[in-house]
DNA sequence: TTAAACCCTAAAGTTGACTTTAGGTAAAGG
DNA sequence: CCTTTACCTAAAGTCAACTTTAGGGTTTAA
């Protein structure tokens, strides 16, 4: 039921060495160890999925690596790490919202490109009025006036 | 109708050194100059729009340039163009999906150590019988099997 | 007329999260 | 026996995107 550094780096796509990074950071408390070699169980298998998602969530290796401590400590800790998460959900839903409207303007300058390719240029495309447009391009034109 | 660096830097909230950057990497094409003091105009207040975009994307400030270069060729590059921002908008999708995987892993951490705080411990939560979870939860359980 | 508040450049420094390098040990297969 | 393969450490290197530093010019306000 433990596997190898090797194996545990097949089955997550992280470097090997980024495995030994992420133990030289504390990110593996209580990882054991026979004749100096990493044994993961699915405890840590379990924790790569946890740091993944601290990772992606915008915390950095310390922070993520406080939390892991805290994960050893038992009932007195779970204050502290309900509001790490509370907090990192509420980070996420500003990415969110930061990448949806990174898309519209994406969206708007498909549509843009495309139409000056059909009308041979960009003048054309300022030229059309607002109500002549898609209804999906009025509802998320760009440029705050 | 043109604006100084500083004037810029209060409007966007780059920094003055950020957009001397931008521009020694070839950001703002064709910026012009008063006595070598920059002056920026609708045409760069706009650019800085889409490089925010592109940035926030994942494009790196070489092909933010490329493109920039792009705007000043012509129609000639309209469809180069259309094609960076489709890939750029696939990306943006790619990214969505990626965070709200995210997001569902953190909502279920924010419930699981809410029921571990009214319940006492980890193991009280664990051995809730799936049918008994919040349907939230169920739907988005998170671990594969 | 001097000090504050702008502007400028070139070059070096910072940051976080890895990656690479150099050097070494141990088991397995031919 | 010897080579391959997988493991180990410590330390140095990399990368992108800024930021900071050092040095200097110009305009404005007291």
């Amino acid at each position: 039921m433990t596997l190898t550094i090797g194996e545990v780096s097949k089955k997550t796509n992280l470097s090997v060495p980024t495995l030994r990074y992420y133990d030289r950071e504390g990110l593996f408390p209580g990882l054991q160890r026979e004749s100096g070699i990493r044994k993961f169980s699915d405890k840590e298998l379990a924790g790569i999925q946890v740091i993944e998602c601290l990772k992606k969530s915008g915390l950095s290796i310390p922070d993520i690596k406080q939390f892991m401590d805290w994960t050893t400590m038992g009932s007195e800790t779970f204050e502290e790490r309900k509001d790490l998460f509370v907090n990192q959900r509420a980070q996420v839903e500003k990415q969110l919202n930061d990448l949806k409207r990174v898309d519209n303007l994406l969206r708007y300058k498909c549509w843009y490109y495309e139409m000056a390719m059909k009308l041979g240029s960009e003048e054309a495309v300022k030229a059309i009025p607002f109500d002549k447009l898609p209804k999906q391009i009025q509802e998320n034109f760009p440029y705050e006036h």
